[in-house]
DNA sequence: TTAGCGTTCCGTCATCTGCG
DNA sequence: CGCAGATGACGGAACGCTAA
């Protein structure tokens, strides 16, 4: 497995990347003082750059009542303002989702390291045994 | 010095899943 | 059945390491 196998392999760069991106986060949310926007992380992906803003992305309803929609303008602006909300819920789940990943893989490795260390008491108990046996039966 | 590779994290999209 | 949240997949950015 890939992600266990690499997670030990580095933690420094681990820990260092993920403090340049807090800072720049932060230095980002300072200077806009912007909550909704797409660069939350501080590096806008290339992936927004070459993809401005898909016409009518993923779930994106054509909602809001006629009565709230009178003209095309605000209901543009009222998609955008929907996929923008969306966005920053699927990015605050992904990095949630990400984390309990983690967390779960972390179990399983403590898990694997108490198995092993069981399992080698059981050998070294099963051959202690095997020797007492020996001695009797000579 | 630097190009190339490996690793980690992130954001986004597509899809799945459970709930009302 | 529709919606919101969870998650897999993908591609990009940043960084460290290493051989040339």
């Amino acid at each position: 497995m890939l992600l266990i196998a690499t997670s030990y392999g580095a933690p420094h760069i681990e820990s260092r990347v993920r403090e340049h991106r807090l800072e720049l986060y932060a230095r980002h949310m300072a200077v806009t003082g912007d909550e909704t926007e797409s660069a939350a992380t501080g590096d806008i992906s290339a992936y927004q750059i070459h993809n401005p803003a898909p016409s009518l992305p993923q779930g994106v309803m054509m909602s809001g009542s006629p009565n709230s929609m009178h003209c095309p303008q605000q209901h543009t602006e009222e998609a955008t303002r929907k996929r923008e909300v969306r966005l920053l819920k699927n990015r605050e789940a992904a990095r949630e989702c990400r984390r309990k990943k983690k967390e779960y893989v972390k179990c399983l490795e403590n898990r694997v390291a108490v198995l092993e260390n069981q399992n080698k008491t059981l050998i070294e108990e099963l051959k202690a045994l095997k020797d007492l046996y020996c001695h009797k039966a000579n």
